[in-house]
DNA sequence: TACGATT
């Protein structure tokens, strides 16, 4: 199955050269405002089959792109997304944003309509005080325009202390401009040195060498560690934390795991997936006839990489038959999932999950 | 109610 991509929306998801948006088949300006959504803060490792897996659960998609980097490939952490109906993407913004994918908080809302005034609106603050949150900063800057996204960024050892520099996006660019004239080398109240404020660089004009460094900090993180809270079981408080943005006790995991399937001892009864199908799939029993795949992500997400979620529904009536499916792409998120969520009441049912078996392999 | 696949 190969993906099809409608560049409807290139001309806001690209600040390079060439972003010219191309109107769809009606021959005019086509209104998406009420059905095209942007997405932000995706973990940097999801791909575009699982970026429309995903809002795909919800209803269906007109058009869908996962924003990556021109040169690299390398997933830009956000995407568009565009319905055929309207009331799907009011649904995609109240069951999804917020949703807890692994240690990011992903944020779905409305698409700004493309225009040129929006392009090249992103700033970049350096020399900030190492004690002012985003909040601040933000308040900071809201005087001169509308703020679309902004972004501190932090120690990657604690994960919490500032590193005095961050992102503001505005909604104008001429907002950015005048944040410039006003903030660029002064000092904010109390700050012992004045703020750096500048436009940001694209992401494609990063040189060479800066990619690399990037490559290796982004691959560098897998920690060969053992396992902790092993045992721990996870419930409905802990969970709704997770979607809430606190950190999940499970971001310390790697996101690749070096451990390989034929590594893992086999378990006894347990066939697992081909190795056509990538990662490790997992029964969940009992859910209720109206369980949709946006619960087994939110049920799942947090524990580590979900690749795919299936609610098997009875044909005629399109209820749920009180099961389904999850696949996970790493062994030991996958296992704490099950160790987590087997025996989790979810409204007035008690999930029963564990790896899929097959009957083909069985005695 | 227990291990899919209407893509």
């Amino acid at each position: 199955m190969v993906t099809q991509i409608i560049s409807t929306m290139e001309t806001q998801a690209s600040n390079g050269p060439g972003s010219v948006g191309i109107l769809n088949g009606t021959n005019g300006a086509a209104d998406d405002s009420k059905t095209n959504l942007i997405v932000n803060y995706l973990p940097q490792n999801m791909t575009q089959e699982e970026f429309k897996s995903l809002f795909g659960s919800i209803g269906e998609i007109e058009s869908c792109k996962l924003v990556r980097d021109k040169i690299t490939g390398q997933s830009l952490g956000y995407g568009f997304v565009n319905y055929v109906d309207p009331n799907d993407a009011d649904k995609a913004i109240n069951t999804l944003n917020g949703l807890k994918l692994q240690t990011k908080t992903i944020k779905v809302s409305y698409a700004r309509p493309s225009s040129a005034s929006i392009r090249d609106a992103n700033l970049y603050v350096s020399s900030l005080p190492k004690t002012m949150n985003q909040k601040e900063m933000e308040q900071l800057f809201s005087q001169y325009g509308r703020i679309i996204t902004s972004r501190i960024l932090v120690d990657q050892v604690t994960g919490s202390v500032s590193r005095g520099v961050g992102f503001i996006r505005f909604d104008k660019r001429i907002e950015a401009e005048e944040a410039i004239k006003g903030l660029n080398g002064q000092k904010p109240l109390g700050a012992s040195e004045p703020i750096t404020v500048k436009f940001a660089n694209n992401p494609s004009q990063k040189t060479g060498q800066a990619l690399l460094t990037h490559l290796y900090q982004t691959t560098a993180r897998r920690y060969t560690g053992p396992l902790h809270h092993q045992t721990q079981r996870f419930r409905l408080d802990s969970l709704i934390n997770m979607a809430y943005g606190v950190k999940s006790p499970l971001s310390f995991l790697p996101r690749f795991s070096p451990i390989t399937i034929d590594s893992v001892t086999n378990l006894a009864g347990v066939s697992l997936t081909g190795p056509t199908t990538a990662g490790w799939c997992i029964f969940v029993y009992n859910l209720s006839p109206e369980a949709d795949e946006s619960v087994l992500w939110q049920l799942f997400g947090p524990f580590g990489a979900v690749t795919n979620v299936k609610v098997i529904r009875d044909f005629t009536t399109n209820k749920c038959k009180g099961f389904g499916f999850v696949t996970m792409t790493n062994y030991d998120e996958a296992a704490m999932a099950i160790a987590s969520l087997n025996g989790y009441r979810l409204g007035d049912r008690v999930l029963q999950v564990s790896f899929k078996t097959s009957k083909q392999h069985k005695a």
